[in-house]
DNA sequence: AAACAACTTGACCAATCATTCAATAAACAT
DNA sequence: ATGTTTATTGAATGATTGGTCAAGTTGTTT
């Protein structure tokens, strides 16, 4: 053993990922990274690889963080299914509020600035986004199950793009309504 | 008057369209843009600004050439309400097979990558997505008929992401015929 | 033909980009 | 203490970025 690393694996990620949200890849320069984590060039390199790996790890985190609590929640059969969907809208409402919620959804925007010129992020993204997908399925009974299922999916990132835009709560509020509507 | 321009300027407005289109805001250099209209960085500054000013332009010429036409279709009143929606959604399905069905939709991804840092395209964007979703609004008749347009509006949009993460066709189709189903 | 005005060109600029690396500092093991 | 191993630092790198500009070219007008 020698000497052991001065920062906190875990809130580097948290910056990584909160920075890279923000800014998207191409608007995240060195500069911000080394801003955000509070560590310089040459350690990032050492500790993580290059920015695409920084990139990954910022992905991953924000799988980890933002969207596996959102499968836990509609995996728990001890909410009404129903509910468990309103959860997730709602939760995307509240969202739109707070800073973090204006960034959309990492995922969705690594989907349209990245994953068509890399492969490794186009992965990344349609795995974390495919549980999303079969929990909500999951939700969802009856004869069209597996069709309702896909529009309240794409629905729910469709209402990250909205937020992206610019669009308002009422906005987000009537879309959500509409898709506990399937319910009926 | 004196020496006339060479180019088309319609044909450089496509032009900046699918470059932007392809690759996004920041992923497009002046080496990109000079190679795909042909006009050398000199020309394009004078004859149209900056990488912003080209950028609306692009913006401009998608609302233009692929928004307006779905707006004039969803408001031709000779056509069924259900089939008009139905169109805009298979539209879609066929364009996720064409190579530029799969970049997405131009308004999605500035609204993503671009609109949260630069007003102009927020306003751009929201004038034009607003335009798509009256014209969808006047097809759906009832009760609901508000939160059902907004659904219908996102999901149409939601679509395109899932389109640009690499979804396929089944996925969308499964989309569209949930959508469908709203008018039942 | 001659003068003029607009367009086109490519070299040039400063700034920024991601990346590397040799030097320095710090903590553990002996 | 001392030596070893690892982490950290910041200066330097070459490539690329968006943007400028003076010089040359071309078509129109008189």
């Amino acid at each position: 053993m020698a000497r052991p690393r001065k920062f906190d694996e875990a809130e580097v990620k948290s910056a990584l990922r909160d920075v890279f949200w923000k800014n998207g890849y191409d608007g995240t320069s060195y500069a911000d990274i080394m801003e955000a984590t509070g560590l310089n060039k040459g350690s990032l390199y050492a500790s993580f690889g290059d920015k695409r790996a920084l990139y990954q790890h910022a992905i991953a985190d924000y799988a980890r963080s933002q969207i596996m609590p959102g499968v836990a929640m509609l995996n728990d059969d001890t909410i009404d299914p129903q509910d468990r969907i309103m959860g997730l809208f709602n939760s995307l409402v509240k969202g739109a509020q707070t800073p973090q919620g204006r960034w959309g959804c990492l995922l969705c925007n690594a989907a349209i600035d990245q994953a068509p010129f890399d492969e490794e992020v186009e992965t990344s993204v349609t795995n974390a986004l495919s549980r999303l997908r079969k929990a909500i399925r999951a939700c969802v009974k009856g004869t069209t199950a597996e069709d309702k299922a896909e529009l309240i999916w794409i629905a729910y990132f469709g209402g990250h793009v909205m937020v992206k835009a610019g669009y308002s709560k009422a906005v987000l509020r009537a879309h959500g309504k509409q898709v506990a509507a399937q319910f009926d």
